[in-house]
DNA sequence: CACCACACGT
């Protein structure tokens, strides 16, 4: 929800020159923190820092279970083990993910009287944070201060991570400034890549390069993360040549040599974009460099094959990497499957599924969700129903994607009210709608029928975000316009203009199809015009609605020029408009001459079609 | 003994 809807204010002017508002985030004691002894005596003679047994506490952990059975090993020796020991055994559990587990071995840690350092308490304060509860971080934080524990770099970034992680860019930002101006510690590398990893969250990326440059001058430099971190967003926004042109700078000029993370991002990057001679040239670059692809960078190419719909490509790539002794993971198969549902081939799908758990992979709600997906594409409505209620049978908690999912699928297949029970379940679950479960909603009621009811429930959602999201807006003039009400689906327009939104493409586009749809031709041809203008010149789609207006109306004038202009972007003709130019020739209505003109504008797919009458064009 | 970057789902 970051990248693509930046809710938050973005952050303007000079990074540090801003007056920093005061802070209020928790430096005192949290009556809430669960786990932390309200105080603890230090007593330090009866645990000493020496060991009677350091060799068995130094065997390595690679597991939760090794790791819980130490630590409680170490709880029954006297004296105890110091708390470097204790620490290092905390590290290692929170090196695993256990966040949980770490929290509760220091809880019993503070029963125990170990005493505590800045090393314990900036673990126990990343585990806090990495688990959402930053606010108990900053109780944490408040708990060194009284201890004494002063608290440094460590410390604070593990906090800025949390306020970054909890999507607190705001906030983050303004402890960041208040960490430097009241100079309660020097940012490191990794302060500064995780403030600027915040700003990448929020597509801050002008600030983020700023920043980077600003470490810099401060005598900072900025690091493979660093640079990592700002090309990998750049990527995601699709600016793929920004994100070069800083690879430049960070190998030529920096000389800082990319690692397989920086290859990984800008492969994705180009992929995505369906750059597929640039992603292999960088691929080839990465091993001349002595880099080998890793699970990842397969899966990038899985997926990227998937979503173009080329699953036997995919299916290559797996081969290609297990013979490189790389296992396919959850990812890699997540990926694959959704691929399949994309191509609406279930029953492939399904299998992909069913031979998971034989591989010793086990789906998540990220698997179910997208197999879900699938069945509600394919109007396999029972069975989507069934796999909905699988996911809670299986142990898994069904999320916001499921519900919406779910809710999608139910008003495709027209069931609006069984829709309504599931969005209904999902408030009784505690789960938070999203922007995105309101657009389903709203355009389920759209697809309808119920434009009344739709229109009611933006009204109803008053403030905020989604009362001025152009996508909503869309979907609403959409839904008026196929219902006959063309005259909401103009207010609505007008009322997004008022409200200083800008109509991208497809706003456009249904406003066109809509005003086609009841023969205000003219008014359709004004709103085409002024598109460019606008900044928002129309795409293939608004030519082919445009186009198929004119047909329907009989306006014909402005057929022709409409082709050419369309030859000359690229641009080609859809099926249903193809098929009114011929109707139209074949009635007599435009010049047999055009054809020679409409032939072009046919993609090749459509021309390998049996079903093609070819011989319009003879 | 401690803090940061990459891949999948609406």
């Amino acid at each position: 929800m970051n990248r693509s809807f930046t809710y938050f204010s973005k952050i303007k002017g000079n990074f540090l020159k801003t007056p920093s508002p005061n802070l209020h985030l928790g430096f005192g004691f949290c009556p809430h923190n669960t786990f932390l002894p309200s105080r603890i005596h230090s007593n330090s003679s009866s645990n000493a820092h020496n060991d009677k047994h350091p060799q068995s506490i130094n065997q390595k952990v690679n597991n939760l279970d090794d790791a819980l059975n130490l630590f409680d090993e170490m709880t029954q020796r006297r004296p105890l083990p110091s708390i470097i020991k204790f620490t290092q055994l905390l590290q290692s559990v929170t090196k695993m993910k256990h966040y949980s587990h770490s929290l509760n071995l220091f809880k019993q840690m503070c029963l125990l009287r170990v005493p505590l350092d800045k090393f314990t308490m900036s673990i126990v304060i990343k585990c806090c944070c990495q688990l959402h509860r930053t606010k108990d971080g900053f109780a944490a934080l408040g708990f060194c201060f009284r201890r004494a524990i002063v608290p440094n770099v460590f410390i604070f970034s593990a906090l800025l991570d949390g306020l970054i992680i909890e999507d607190r860019i705001l906030e983050a930002e303004i402890f960041f400034k208040k960490l430097i101006k009241e100079k309660l510690c020097e940012p490191d590398v990794v302060m500064y890549n995780t403030m600027i990893k915040g700003l990448c969250k929020i597509s801050n990326n002008v600030i983020a390069i700023s920043l980077l440059k600003l470490m810099d001058e401060r005598g900072c430099k900025p690091d493979v993360v660093t640079y990592s971190t700002v090309i990998d967003s750049l990527c995601k926004d699709k600016l793929i040549d920004e994100a070069f042109k800083l690879f430049k700078e960070m190998v030529f000029q920096k000389g800082i040599s990319p690692d397989i993370i920086t290859y990984n991002s800008l492969i994705d990057g180009l992929c995505k974009l369906g750059r597929w001679d640039e992603a292999s040239k960088m691929l080839q670059e990465m091993l001349d460099d002595g880099i080998s692809p890793d699970v990842q960078t397969f899966n990038i190419l899985v997926d990227a094959y998937c979503k173009e719909g080329k699953v036997k490509e995919a299916e290559d790539v797996i081969n290609i990497m297990l013979k490189r002794g790389i296992l396919p993971d959850l990812v890699t198969y997540n990926s694959l499957i959704d691929g399949y549902c994309l191509r609406g081939e279930m029953s492939k799908a399904k299998s992909v599924f069913d031979s998971m758990e034989f591989r010793g992979i086990f789906p998540d709600v990220v698997t179910y969700n997208s197999l879900l997906n699938g069945y509600c594409k394919s109007l396999k409505i029972e069975e989507a129903m069934n796999l909905f209620h699988e996911v809670t049978r299986k142990g898994l908690k069904p999320d916001v994607v499921t519900h919406n999912t779910m809710i999608h699928g139910l008003f495709r297949v027209g069931h609006c009210g069984d829709a309504r029970k599931i969005f209904d379940e999902m408030l009784a679950k505690g789960l938070k709608p999203d922007e995105n479960t309101y657009r389903i909603i709203l355009e389920g009621l759209c697809n309808n029928h119920k434009i009344e009811e739709a229109l009611s429930l933006f009204h109803l959602m008053g403030d905020g975000k989604l009362n001025s999201d152009i996508v909503v807006y869309t979907i609403l003039i959409e839904g008026a316009s196929k219902c006959g009400k063309l005259d909401d689906a103009t207010a609505l327009f007008q009322d997004l203009i008022n409200k200083g939104l800008h109509p991208n493409v497809k706003t456009y586009t249904v406003m066109i199809s809509g005003l086609c749809r009841e023969g205000i031709v003219q008014d359709a041809k004004q709103l085409f015009l002024q598109m460019a203008e606008s900044g928002c010149p129309p795409d293939n789609v608004t030519y082919n609605v445009l186009l198929q207006g004119y047909l329907k109306n009989k306006h014909y004038d402005d057929v022709e020029m409409l082709l050419e202009k369309m030859d000359e972007l690229g641009y080609s003709l859809d099926v249903s408009t193809l098929s009114l130019l011929i109707d139209s020739i074949a009635a007599g209505s435009l010049d047999t001459a055009m054809s020679t003109l409409i032939r072009k504008l046919v993609p090749d797919e459509l021309m390998d079609s049996p079903s093609w009458p070819y011989d319009v064009f003879s």
